[in-house]
DNA sequence: TCTGATCTTGGTATCGATAACAATATGTGC
DNA sequence: GCACATATTGTTATCGATACCAAGATCAGA
C-alpha cells in the first residue's frame, strides 16, 4: 500500500459506508458480539481490513465499553525485582484482554500520587500499587476510582482491597530464625538509607526483634545512599568490619548489596560461613551462577505479579472485595550460611558445614 | 471524607454546577490555559478539590485534546537491558506531560504487530519500537496512524521515522579488533538461538566478517535455548572447551552468558586472559563487582532511552521526520582480554596483562 | 461619553464509539 | 397458512470533554 493515505484516520463509519451495513452491526461483529449473521460479519471485516481500520479505544472507553488497562505503580526498575513482577502480571493477563500500564513512583508517596492520578485519568479497570503505605489522597482517589485495587509486595497490616506479598516482618523474622539456628552472634544489618522504605523497615524490624528475643545482639547498621549495587555491598562491607572486627553476620537489604559484602569477606580472608556469615534478600537468579551462592528469602516476585493479576480478573469477573494472598517468605541459606552451630573447638579447626 | 461515594464519578459538569461557572471555562482552568480571570480560576480549582474530580482523558481525547502516551514495544523484561531504556525514557519524558505505556512483543514480529494494533487503537502521540525488523502490517499500521516513530538499538538499515541506536554489525566488528589486537585465534561464538533476534545476527555477522578479513580463524558456534543466566553460560563454556580444546577467544551474546563462561574457564584452570579470553555484549554493571570484569560492549541503554524521549519531543514540537542518531559502542575490555599480542615464550611464564 | 480593542465567558457542535430499544426478517409448530 | 418465538439489523441518545465562534464585560483614548 502506498502513500498518500487517507489524511482522516479510518473510523467505524467509513466501515460501515463500505461495507453496507449499519454502524452498529460493524461494532457488534468488530468486537467479536455473536448475533450477526456469518454472511454479514464477513463483510464487515472484509471491509475493515480492506481500510486498515483500527479501533478507537477512546472513543469506545467513552461510550461504555470496559477498559481493559490495568495501572500499576512501581517504585523504580533499577533492579531486576520489578521487571519480574511486571513479567508475572504479564503472563497472568495472558488470555485477558488486560493490559498493564506502567508508572515510577520513584519510591516516593508524593510521586506515587501524583502518577496514580494520572492514570486514573484514563479510567482503568483496576489498579496495582506497591507496598502499604500510601498518601491519604491516593487512598481517597482509589475509594472514588471504586475500581478493584490490588497491593504487592508487602502483607503486614491492612490493605484497601486486595493483597499479594508476603510479610516482611515474618521474612526477616525468618532469616533470624536461620542465624539464630546457625548460632551466629554480633550481627550487622547493610541498609539502604532510602528514605520510606517501609519494607526495609519491616523486614530489618521482624529480624531484629526475633534477634533480641532469642537474646542475639545486633551491633548496628551501617547505610549507603542511591542504588544498589555489588560494588557498594562490597565496600559498605569493609566499612562495618572495619568498624565491628567482631561481627559474626552480616543482613543485608538485598542481594547486592549481599554479593558485594561476600567479596569483601573473601578479599579480608574472611572464612565464610564458618566464621562469619551473611545473607541478602529477594532471590536475584542472576547471582546463581557465582562461585558462592549468597543466602538470601526469595520474594517470588514473579509469582507476586501472576497472583495480582488472576486476583484482577477475579474481582473484575465479580469476587468480593478483600482477597488476600499471603506468599511464603522462603529461606535459600545458599553457601554463606552454615546450616548448624559449630562448636569452638570444631570451629578453630575449620570444619566446613555444606549445604 | 466518609462512604458512601456518590455512585458516579464526578465530572466536569459537575465542577461547572459547584462553582457556577460554565463547562468551559472549568475546562480552560483544569487545563491550565490562560484567560480566566484569577478569580474565577480560583473558584474552579477549589470546587474541583472539594468534589474530587478527577480529570477523564478519555473524552477530552475523544473531543480533541492531545494524548499524552507514547506506546513503547520492547522484546522482553528478563534482563536488565530494557528496564534501563525504560528509565532513559521515563527521565526523557520528564518534565512533559508525555508517559510510556509498555507492550512487550517476546521477540516476535507477530506478537508486536498484535501488541501495536492494541497500543495504536489508544491513539498515542508516538511509538518506539526496538530493532528495525518489523512485519508488513506492522509498517502498515504505523504508515497509517501517522505518528512520530522511533526504532531504537539497532542502528544497521534505514528505519521507519527516527532512529536511536549503535550499529550492532559496528559492535561486532569493534570487538573483532581488540580480538585481532590481542592476537587471538581461533574464535568461538556463544550465541542464543532466539529466533529472530536480528540484533545477535548482526552483530556476530560484522565480529565474524572482521575477523576473517584479518585472517582470523573462527571454529565454530554453541547455541542455548530460552533465557540467558550465568549458569547457563558456564554449561555452554563447558561444552564448547570440550568441543574445541583449542579455542583461545569465546565472543558471548551478552553478559549473563560471559560471566558463567569466565567460571567455567577458571573452573577449568585455564589462565585467563592469557591463554584465552572472552567478551559479552551489553555492559551490565551489575556485573561490576565480580573478581573480574567481563570484557563486554557498552551500548548504553540509558541513554539509548532517553535519547529516544527527546526524539520524541523534538518531533512533537514540529522537527521533521528522520531525525537519527547514532551511539558509539565502546568496547571494555574489562579484564578477560588482553590488550596486546603476547609471544609465545612471554606466554608460556604466565605475564599478566592488566587493562 | 462614545468607539473600538481587548479580556472573559458561554453556547453549540462534535469527536467515534456503544447501550438500549425498536424494527424487520426468519423460522417453527400446529 | 397463521400466529408467535427467535434471529438479525437499524435508530437514537449518550458518554465527558474540547474546538470554534459569538456575546458580554472592561478599558483606554479621543
Amino acid at each position: 500500500m502506498k502513500p498518500p493515505y487517507p489524511r482522516r484516520v479510518v473510523t467505524q463509519a467509513d466501515v460501515s459506508a463500505d461495507c453496507g451495513l449499519s454502524e452498529m452491526t460493524v461494532s457488534r461483529v468488530l468486537r467479536g458480539q455473536a448475533g450477526v449473521s456469518a454472511r454479514n460479519a464477513e463483510k464487515v471485516r472484509e471491509s475493515a481490513r480492506k481500510l486498515g481500520y483500527v479501533a478507537n479505544r477512546i472513543a469506545g472507553a467513552l461510550a461504555g465499553a470496559p477498559v481493559p488497562l490495568v495501572a500499576v505503580i512501581v517504585p523504580s526498575l533499577s533492579n531486576m525485582v520489578f521487571p519480574e513482577v511486571l513479567m508475572g502480571l504479564a503472563e497472568g493477563f495472558e488470555g485477558t484482554p488486560l493490559q498493564s500500564v506502567l508508572g515510577l513512583s520513584n519510591y516516593s508517596p508524593v510521586t506515587e500520587e501524583r502518577v496514580l492520578a494520572e492514570l486514573l485519568a484514563w479510567r482503568p479497570a483496576a489498579v496495582v500499587l506497591t507496598g502499604l503505605d500510601h498518601s491519604a489522597t491516593t487512598h481517597d482517589l482509589l475509594a472514588r476510582a471504586n475500581v478493584p485495587v490490588v497491593e504487592i509486595m508487602d502483607s503486614d497490616g491492612t490493605g484497601i482491597d486486595c493483597l499479594v506479598g508476603l510479610s516482611q516482618r515474618a521474612a526477616g523474622a525468618g532469616m533470624a530464625q536461620a542465624v539464630i539456628a546457625a548460632g551466629y552472634r554480633n550481627v550487622v544489618l547493610l541498609r539502604s538509607n532510602q528514605q520510606a522504605d517501609r519494607r526495609q523497615d519491616s523486614r530489618f524490624a521482624g529480624f531484629c526483634d526475633a534477634l533480641q528475643a532469642a537474646g542475639v545482639p545486633v551491633l548496628g547498621s551501617v547505610c549507603y545512599r542511591g542504588a544498589s549495587s555489588v560494588p557498594k555491598g562490597r565496600t559498605l562491607a569493609a566499612e562495618a568490619l572495619e568498624r565491628w572486627p567482631e561481627a559474626e553476620f552480616l543482613y543485608c537489604t538485598n542481594d547486592m548489596i549481599a554479593a558485594g559484602a561476600l567479596f569483601a569477606l573473601e578479599a579480608a580472608g574472611r572464612n565464610v560461613p564458618e566464621d562469619i556469615g551473611l545473607a541478602g534478600f529477594s532471590g536475584l537468579e542472576l547471582l546463581a551462577g557465582l562461585t558462592r551462592r549468597v543466602a538470601t528469602t526469595d520474594v517470588q516476585r514473579f509469582e507476586i505479579g501472576r497472583q495480582a493479576a488472576q486476583m484482577i480478573v477475579e474481582r473484575l469477573a465479580g469476587a468480593e472485595p478483600g482477597l488476600r494472598h499471603e506468599l511464603r517468605p522462603v529461606v535459600d541459606a545458599g553457601d554463606t550460611l552454615r546450616l548448624q552451630p559449630v562448636s569452638p573447638a570444631i570451629n578453630r579447626v575449620g570444619i566446613t558445614v555444606t549445604s
